[in-house]
DNA sequence: TGCAGTTTCAAACGTATGATTCAATCAAAC
DNA sequence: GTTTGATTGAATCATACGTTTGAAACTGCA
């Protein structure tokens, strides 16, 4: 049998050129030319430029799902309330882990997750909710670790915290990121977003000054 | 004279698309027809489709820049050593000012700026980074205000700072985003970043540099 | 009014795009 | 050894792209 070589030649290249040129910016004879196959083996094996894109996430969602899941239930297994710490720890390490162990695949998988999930299109933006949607789960462990915020506010700030995640992601080193450096920016992130998260409710109440300095009005 | 409508149009046009589909999204075809001209309008005007993302950016970044340039001077001029939260509040009010400030073209200027800030693009990222170039002057009020970080962690702390601000951009809401609402904004993006710097630097090895290129600051 | 410079216009340039066709090729099941 | 279904290859589809052209329409000034 000829095996699936074709198809994840196809899935090798369109991985790499998707993370540095994002989806507009590659076309499919640039993946069939990078992959050393024939343009129509795309449409053979995928049926669309699109589905290449989906094919590509597939086969980088699943294992990082299960490293989540895997990860978070072991914080959250025992009797005591999970710290914030190791939530985010573990929501970020399997992220981190997937990506060491794919090796030389690292930073274009790196790269592409982070285009990816920060794409403003919507059909990309409905992919990656759905492939993300494992991890919303633990958002009410969340709520348990941060007593001192509403939903709402809860929301607001995980908004930020995915916003650093993507970013850190969408701008992985070409190279260098061994196992230690690697823990010493999930360290750095984890040290960041749980301060932020942290932090107390600020007063919307635009009539109490911030920090000694005269309050000004935004549109006079 | 006849004005430079037909220059703003493209302007305007090539701003709101450029905002929702990003620039490899968007054709000059598209951007003409939205703006009601001629194909041909734009190599006249400009010369090129490149040259009208950087007229957008220019048109927006001007005012944003004097502004950022002089809320700082209030927040630094005196003699007390400024706080970090309003360093921060000046930082990021001047571009909620300009942005509330262009009415009905506000959610376009921002997505777009979040847009253009984020792109991976080698020569957009230069754009951007020469076009905001005046802000990297209040690098040393942060490492004054931040006496616990060294200048390796302060940059790596920047370029999460960046992250969250542009994030905010990129997302910005379609309508009512009025006064009050930015202001209860702001609040919530210097409460969540000011506790993100002040964070004490993490313990697993502060010291050692990230091997390779480290990642990019866009406002170092 | 006549002229010179500026701006707009329809049309076309060559190239690239995503998608499709269909004969040739292949491994293996019969 | 032939048949079968899966896969590839070269060529082609219509469309869209960024860019260029050159003539028409306009402008302000003499």
């Amino acid at each position: 049998m000829p095996t699936d070589r074709t198809k994840d030649e196809i899935l090798d290249a369109a991985e790499g050129l998707f993370a540095v040129h994002g989806f507009d910016g590659v076309s499919i004879r640039q993946i069939t030319k990078a992959a050393g196959v024939n343009v129509a083996a795309v449409h053979y094996h995928f049926g669309s430029k699109e589905a290449v894109l989906r094919g590509v996430t597939d086969r980088v969602a699943g294992p990082i799902n299960d490293r989540r899941e895997e990860l978070l239930r072991k914080v959250t297994s025992g009797e005591a309330v999970p710290e914030l710490e190791d939530l985010l720890d573990a929501f970020i390490r399997a992220d981190i882990e997937i990506l060491l162990e794919l090796q030389g695949r690292g930073t274009a998988v790196a790269r592409f997750l982070g285009r990816t999930y920060s794409d403003q299109t919507a059909w990309i933006q409905e992919m990656a909710l759905e492939q993300f949607s494992p991890a919303s789960g633990l958002l009410p462990a969340f709520l348990n670790a941060l007593p001192h915020l509403n939903p709402t506010e809860l929301g607001w700030r995980i908004s930020l915290v995915v916003a650093v995640i993507v970013q850190t992601f969408a701008t992985w080193p070409e190279e260098g990121m061994d196992a230690k450096s690697a823990e010493a920016l999930l360290g750095r992130l984890v040290t960041f977003l749980t301060a932020g998260l942290r932090a107390p409710v600020a007063r919307s109440d635009p009539s109490s000054p911030r920090g000694g300095q005269q309050h000004r009005v935004l549109i006079p």
